[in-house]
RNA sequence: GCGGGUGUGGUGAAAUUGGCAGACACGCUAGACUUAGGAUCUAGUGCCGCGAGGCUUGUGGGUUCGAGUCCCUCCACCCGCACCA
């Protein structure tokens, strides 16, 4: 029997699917281990060979520790809801709930079709009302809880209320929206309204006037890592800075855990950079600035608060409402035009545009609290309304921005910290000693800076403090295609619906778009009211509400009276190795660790970390085919001839490309405008041109995993992805490479049959150099699996396989675990290799061989000589050669001779099992 | 600008962590078998050189008996952040 991947991968398929062979179940017997793929947004395009390429990596370590004993979780599901979709619905008129289900069909079925050891039993679909339900439950938890900052843990309203009552806000050290201070009379004393806009401003949830991202083409508010350089990462369109009432979720009460719980994580570095840098923790101190002739004062925020003798000005970013308060009458007219100005430029605008420095007197001047000087308060936007306090104490001598803003208006510098010349630009630098610093002159940067603050704090001027510049997660999205929120309003407060009448199910609406009022689209819904008579919250929740707790509820992902029980969860935990793509790094992985956090403090979870290890897959890139067409002709001259005309490249598609060369019949058949192209061939081939590019339609550049799996079966798409290199790295994606791995495979089912393809293994006893072979690979399989060296193992498997095929092994004592070897790679392959074997079931739960390094012992060792560090022969000599005998054995050859030629020998080195470098002058 | 990462044949890549650079594949060359080859098998294949030999891991330097690996300098590319006070 010829190796006929097509039939015995659906074989085994069926069988995998029919037994239920990956579906899991809590068992204390066995110890568990939890592997997670990010699953996929389902598009229309199906996937692509990109896609599969993490997928295949978490499946091979599934069942490589199945096969080492431990109770796998392995799930997969789908990330429904989201702007793709939507803006599908919208052009096409089609429900994203039809087209989604379609598109989960497809991923589904090609997915199947690779051969995953998933537990299909647990799939979810985030835009499944069993599912979302607990999306919007979870929501009602955060927004029943606030965030005691003496105890770094959520808690819930109920106690926070009992505490109002009795103290007011006294010893509350809460995190908050804006800073509130009452008594409990005062508390006591105010309406049911009133208290409950009050709490809003403590619940992890809440509702709020903030400055958002304003996506006008998309309709939507968009959340700060759904913005990159002043553009929406979906579609690229301009978005504005803009004052609007939207949900939030409290993310920044998390900060210091957030960033704390990073050490522990078995993550990249730069994964973990990438989140610090996000979180952006920095430490300084908050100082107030009396306003001249006036009550009123600026609070700042400074890392740098030992430069504040140096501080010159003020600037206060235009959105603050200080600005108003501060600008004098004749400067009115001036401030009012340049608020104009910097209100209608788009963040793209304001990033592009770092270099030309505008801002404008306010009038108002402040006091410098140590220098007692009068100094002018500006108004710029390169000062954030979102960082800090939104105001600065500008010390030009020492900041590179300051330095430029106060050259370019003609500002006062004064330098109070040695080790530079200032006339150019500023000395940023935290070394040099304090000079025109009063009672800090003469310290180190650092010093002073204690010193600094200590003195603020004694005078009253302001306190050290930490900031972070981790923004609260902008919640809500005017869009149709997301979770409706638990939440109607009553006199324009909002009220939670119960648990038992979740879920909220999302409304039919006639038409995709905002409503003529600009309302949300949730708006055309008819008669969708709470009770009847209670206005529904009308935006939805974004896209990673579905994705924040997914990883929990495939512990328990048909429970219907819980999220998930506490006997899944005290089973299951974490995950143990996560697998993703790193696009996901400050979105889904800040805000799944945060719902962890916070689902921990409330009892939920049992781990502070979701994510104990993660893997960043690469990208596959796309690998484009190019024609040059001969201008204003019809005319296609082949690569290397190119030069001697005067060309355009034209992208070909890549599936009627073979090894580079053109299928000229396909490619006059592809287009009408190529039926009577004319060719200018080299050796009578056309040679087409290649580059590396992303994988899209519009490169035709883009390979489809079921095209390789009917042509060369999954198995060899599994290997051969794998080989391509590390799966951290990003690799171009080369079917050429394809035919090496499918003849590995195909060498590899010859060796259990003879030449007539009649299944021949025989129980004869193995040699030792059939089992040496075996049992290096083993060795090198079980390092290499466990450190995700994928492709040093696939390259190990072949050398075993070339080596058996040179001893013509067929025995059963190697060809048997060798099966299991390569089971976690080939799935399929394995499953029927195994069968032949004689063997029932499945191979998924046999033991993956141990190595016994007997077998591994060799009797000598071959040792390279160098002499002056330059190999020059080898010698053989027994394996226990002691360094003595080595060394002798390499002085004395013949061969030496001629190499050390008029010199001495000064040394001989001696590794024993390595290699000899003799030193000879 | 700041932070992180990567540079090795024609291509994808390996290198037991300081010990024979280029394993394993692709591609290419030659040959065998074939009506045929986009099948299979054999041999060769880092570069220069007819050869002896020399050179070679982005650049330049250093440490070492010995450096792809450690240290310093510079260069290129990729990723993240970017008026974050």
């Amino acid at each position: 029997m010829e190796y006929n991947f097509q039939e015995i991968e659906k074989k085994w398929q069926k069988y995998w699917d029919e037994n239920n062979v990956f579906e899991v179940k809590i068992n204390t017997e066995k110890p568990k281990y939890y592997v997670l793929d990010m699953f996929p947004y389902p598009s229309g395009a199906g996937l692509h060979v990109g896609h599969p390429l993490g997928y295949i990596a978490s499946d091979i370590y599934s069942r490589f520790k199945r096969h080492k004993g431990f109770n796998v979780l392995h799930p997969m599901g789908y990330d429904a809801f989201g702007l793709p979709a939507e803006q599908n619905a919208i052009q096409t008129g089609r429900h994203p709930a039809d087209t989604t289900k379609e598109y989960i069909a497809r991923y589904r079925n090609q997915l199947k079709n690779i051969g995953f050891s998933y537990d299909w039993s647990r799939e979810v679909t985030t835009s499944n009302p069993k599912y979302y339900r607990w999306t919007q439950w979870i929501f009602t938890q955060l927004f029943k809880h606030w965030f005691n900052n003496k105890t770094q843990k959520a808690d819930s309203i109920e106690n926070l209320i009992k505490h109002f009552e009795k103290f007011g806000t006294k010893n509350i050290d809460a995190a908050y929206s804006i800073e509130l201070t009452f008594s409990a009379d005062e508390w006591n004393n105010k309406s049911e309204k009133e208290k409950l806009l009050i709490l809003s401003n403590y619940r992890l949830a809440f509702r709020a006037k903030t400055m958002v991202n304003w996506c006008p083409e998309l309709g939507t508010v968009l959340a700060n890592d759904e913005v990159k350089e002043g553009v929406s990462v979906r579609g690229g369109f301009p978005v504005f800075q803009k004052e609007m009432d939207q949900w939030s979720l409290r993310v920044t009460a998390y900060s210091e855990r957030l960033l704390n719980g990073l050490d522990e994580l078995e993550w990249s570095d730069s994964l973990k950079e990438i989140q610090r840098n996000w979180i952006g923790k920095s430490s300084g101190a908050e100082v107030y600035f009396k306003i001249a002739d006036s009550e009123d004062q600026i609070l700042i925020y400074t890392t740098r608060p030992d430069t504040i003798y140096g501080a010159t000005f003020m600037v206060i970013a235009p959105e603050s409402n200080l600005v108003q308060k501060l600008t004098t009458k004749s400067k009115k007219q001036e401030v009012e035009k340049y608020l104009d100005y910097t209100s209608k430029r788009t963040e793209r605008e304001r990033i592009a545009d770092t270099k030309s420095i505008t801002g404008v007197f306010t009038g108002s001047y402040a006091v410098n609290p140590f220098t007692e000087e009068k100094i002018p308060i500006w108004t710029s936007d390169y000062v954030l309304g979102g960082y800090g306090t939104g105001a600065i104490m500008a010390v030009p001598a020492h900041d590179s921005r300051d330095y430029a803003f106060a050259t370019h208006f003609g500002l006062k510098i004064i330098q109070v910290v040695e080790g530079a010349d200032i006339t150019a630009e500023s000395y940023d630098d935290k070394n040099g000693k304090m000079i025109n610093s009063g009672i800090i002159n003469g310290l180190e940067v650092k010093d002073a800076i204690e010193k600094i603050i200590n003195e603020i704090e004694n005078k009253k001027l302001g306190a050290r403090k930490i900031n972070f510049r981790l923004r609260d997660a902008i919640f809500s999205r005017q869009r149709y295609w997301g979770e409706p929120f638990p939440i109607y309003y009553k006199e324009g407060v909002p009220y939670i619906i119960e648990d038992n009448e979740l879920p909220l199910l999302l409304p039919e609406i006639d038409k995709f778009a905002p409503t003529e009022t600009g309302e949300p689209p949730l708006a055309r819904a008819e008669n969708w009211k709470y009770q009847g008579k209670y206005e529904y919250e009308l935006s939805t929740m974004p896209g990673f509400a579905g994705s924040s707790a997914y990883y929990i509820r495939y512990m328990d992902a048909t429970n219907e009276e819980q999220f998930v029980s506490p006997d899944a969860v005290n089973y299951w935990r974490n995950v143990d190795f996560y697998i993703g793509g790193i696009e996901h790094a400050v979105g889904h992985l800040i805000y799944a660790r945060f719902w962890n956090k916070f689902l921990k403090d409330i009892g939920v979870t049992v781990e502070e970390e979701p994510f104990k290890k993660l893997v960043n897959q690469g990208m596959i890139q796309g690998r484009s085919n190019f024609v040059y067409r001969i201008k204003n002709t019809n005319k296609f001259v082949s690569f290397n001839l190119r030069n001697d005309y005067d060309i355009t490249p034209i992208h070909v598609d890549v599936n009627i490309v073979h090894n580079d060369e053109l299928d000229i019949e396909a490619f006059k058949k592809y287009s009408p405008d190529f039926e009577n192209a004319e060719f200018i061939l080299e050796d009578g081939k056309y040679i087409c041109g290649w580059e590396i590019e992303k994988m899209s339609k519009s490169k035709y550049n883009v390979v489809n995993p079921d095209s390789i799996i009917e042509q060369y079966g999954a198995d060899t798409l599994r290997l051969y992805e794998m080989f391509l290199g590390p799966i951290e790295q990003s690799k171009p994606w080369n079917t050429q490479g394809i035919e090496g791995i499918h003849r590995f495979l195909r060498k590899f089912w010859r060796l259990y049959f003879d030449n007539e393809y009649n299944f021949n293994v025989s129980d004869e006893k193995a040699t030792n150099d059939e089992l040496k072979v075996l049992h290096r690979t083993v060795k090198k399989l079980n390092e290499d699996i466990e450190k995700l060296s994928y492709n040093t193992a696939i390259s190990e498997m072949m050398i075993c396989v070339n080596n058996l095929g040179t001893l013509k092994t067929n025995k059963q004592e190697i060809l048997e675990p060798l099966v299991i070897l390569i089971s976690p790679f080939a799935p399929h392959i394995a499953e029927e290799l195994w069968q032949k074997l004689g063997k029932s079931g499945t191979i998924a739960d046999e033991d993956y061989p141990v190595h016994n390094d007997k077998y591994l012992i060799e009797a000598t060792v071959n040792y390279p000589v160098a002499i002056n560090g330059k190999t020059r022969f080898t010698i053989e000599l027994p394996a226990d050669a002691s360094k003595d005998e080595i060394e002798k054995a390499a002085v004395s050859d013949d061969r030496i001779a001629k190499y050390i030629e008029g010199t001495q020998i000064r040394k001989v080195i001696v590794v024993p099992k390595r290699m000899v470098n003799v030193v000879a002058k």
